[in-house]
DNA sequence: TCACTATTTTGACCTATTCAAAAAAGTGCG
DNA sequence: CGCACTTTTTTGAATAGGTCAAAATAGTGA
């Protein structure tokens, strides 16, 4: 049984042409083990490993390993900037309207055929994003009528 | 010949239950003519208008019509919350990548088959949202070589 | 026109993020 | 191994975008 997502972020970051750093392997590390975090979340993570990490610095180190292609930024309106290491396969996320969780969606489809609008209004097409918006089993749950409880 | 587009911004507010007011009037009409404008963009706008207005009284009158259904928010990311009447039509939108231009796209397939997705994950689905990124014909251009700019 | 409630103003405050300069640390090379 | 060079990190301030709250004002139905 495994508790930890095991990556080489050393071998990440050389094969991107960046420097080996501790902030760097840490926020990579922090990263496998919770997709979608924020900047914040995983400066908490990286502070229990390195507890003199400065925020900025993981700032940083998001934006650089993004840039260099390890990490893909997304935002879900709404929500500060969430960060994941599962990069260039082209998925997609839903999202909870209630409580902000988010899951990976596959891509259905593949090169999706309703996914190239027929009217591209002159602009040179590169990507297209999609976002579901659905409320999340937990939120179901919790807006449930309380039904079971009944006043003796 | 017409430059302004023509809605009744006070029968939509009556319509919608709020009171009719010259800032509401005044952003709608604003946002009218301006669709995917941001909140201070419009506080420009409606500022040629009603001098007086507030930035927070901009504010209030885009969230109170955007729950009344009036408008609808979107936010690409990287960008700033932008507004547009153009509601319930479930329209998607195109954004330059370089000059953050926005364009409507109207939704190809309807309900598009590869929208809804195999694995919902527990979540109630209730949307799909899609955004195509690109670079826009102006971007285009601008980023041509100046081929035709010959020293004399 | 009144009374009641919704809206607007004003000004403080907050979060997420970037900027900038100095200090520290990684890396290739001798 | 140790230096020189460059990149990264720290520190602290600054910014953008937007919310909160209380008092003043303005719509609206009767």
């Amino acid at each position: 049984m495994q508790t930890a997502v095991t990556i080489d972020p050393a071998a990440m970051l050389r094969e991107a042409g960046l420097r080996v750093t501790d902030s760097r392997i840490a926020v990579l590390t922090a990263l496998a083990n919770n997709p979608h975090a924020g900047a914040d979340a995983l400066f908490v993570r990286v502070q229990q490993v390195l507890p003199n990490t400065s925020r900025q610095a993981v700032y940083n180190v998001l934006n650089d390993i993004t840039d260099a292609g390890l990490a893909r930024r997304i935002e879900p309106a709404g929500q500060p900037g969430l960060f994941e290491l599962r990069v260039g396969d082209n998925h997609h996320h839903i999202v909870c309207k209630t409580c902000g969780a988010i899951a990976d969606v596959d891509c259905v489809t593949g090169h999706a055929p309703c996914l190239t609008p027929n009217e591209t209004q002159g602009f040179d097409l590169s990507e297209a994003e999609v976002t579901f918006w659905g409320v999340c089993a937990n939120c179901k749950t919790a807006a449930l009528p309380n039904t079971s409880i009944v006043p003796a």
